[in-house]
DNA sequence: ATCAAACTAGACTGTCCAGTCTAATTAAGA
DNA sequence: TCTTAATTAGACTGGACAGTCTAGTTTGAT
């Protein structure tokens, strides 16, 4: 081959990524071995070293690549309301879409074990919180401070409000989650319902008294 | 001694188990070593296994502990109000005893254990939940029953309306804990601003649209 | 004072596993 | 086709660690 990396060598690293990732997932770090991890990626024990000089550096390009992985995916769907949406339009799409991308057996996989190895490795947690909570949080941040000069929410801190918001929608799905493994994720209808839910409170906080974008509050059908 | 557990067996215990919460909180069900446990209760490794037969079952005796004592410590600050506290008083009084008493760093490294551990042991995670939010909510859910009976909220869910409330207050600072370790515990005055904030908007949603028992509500100030 | 139960130090066993080594095989570019 | 880098199976090393064993010591109830 004329410069590095055949297509052999590429195939060899995703096979290995892919079934890293599996054990990674289920047994953490401690609990995953390396002799699983070549037999489930079908290469010697010796390529899987070859590629990665340690258990420690697969672990951390595994988690790594699914940290920022999951960072690109949220947001490609709801783009920046560059568009003149209603705020209540704009909130739901977006908490049901958070909610769609985050609320997967993979992601939560994943947190569990950001959160339960982060003694051992604290960048991991900084950079899951990094990569999706604070990036999410900034991005509602900055379409609420356009819906504020607008006229169609209140004054206020459009960071806090959306932290706020991020909370509301996240906090109990994601927590259940996390206690209650898998079976603890919602179905899709009833993370509609949720979102909706959510986005009422925060608008009768937060939305104009009555007038403008914000229908009136209504209280019936809660979660 | 006339029937059963001498106080040196006693005391023994309760060392094993305080050297063992440390251990384990520390590195997880894998990461922890009887030999460490052994020399921080300053007990013979023989001595460990005769009051706990295997690392798992010691594993198990100290979570569980922890999580009832955890759940046993909540509500006994804040009764139910069967006196005639305004709803907003309640609400802000019983947020700020769940903060406090839920975001200790103690606490925060159970949670983060048992999240870790979930998939090894799921019934911890269910028993945390169900030990803790679970309660919280549920006496939540009776107050509110109450203050809608005599017209301080509106008609709602009170169930649904409690668990809004409670990851309204608890969300954001759990899940910053979780990622972010200790450091991510925010202080006494950032909780109470926090509590505060989180009956403001709730009460926006819930309570009466002016008269009754709800102040107005005031958008200022956000977290 | 006696004696049985609890405890001690520390050596020992068996298992698991990260990481290495070897010698042979395969594949792909020149 | 030739050559070189990548790969393979599987044996091997060394360390960590759960759990046991032994032989002797302390403790506390009677």
């Amino acid at each position: 081959m004329v410069n590095g990396a055949s297509k052999r060598i590429r195939r060899n690293r995703e096979k290995i990524l892919a079934a890293a990732e599996q054990v990674f997932l289920r047994a953490g770090f401690l609990g995953a071995n390396m002799d699983s991890i070549a037999e489930k990626a079908a290469v010697s024990k010796q390529t899987v070293y070859a590629h990665f000089q340690s258990k420690e550096i697969l672990f951390l390009e595994v988690i790594e690549t699914m940290t920022g992985g999951a960072a690109r995916t949220i947001g490609e769907d709801v783009e920046d309301p560059l568009d003149d949406r209603p705020v209540e339009d704009y909130l739901t799409a977006v908490a049901i879409d958070q909610l769609s991308v985050v609320l997967t057996p993979r992601l939560m996989q994943l947190r569990r074990m950001v959160i339960g190895e982060s003694e051992r490795f604290p960048e991991l947690g900084r950079s899951l919180y990094e990569n999706g909570p604070l990036v999410s949080i900034r991005r509602v941040a900055r379409a609420l401070a356009r819906y504020k000069a607008i006229g169609q929410i209140r004054d206020c801190d459009p960071l806090g409000a959306a932290t706020q918001f991020n909370w509301m929608v996240m906090g109990a799905p994601t927590n259940a989650a996390m206690l209650l493994g898998d079976s603890g994720i919602p179905s899709r209808s009833e993370l509609d319902a949720h979102a909706r839910e959510a986005v009422r409170i925060f608008l009768a906080a937060y939305g104009m008294p009555s007038g403008a974008g914000g229908r009136a509050a209504d209280p019936s059908t809660p979660t």
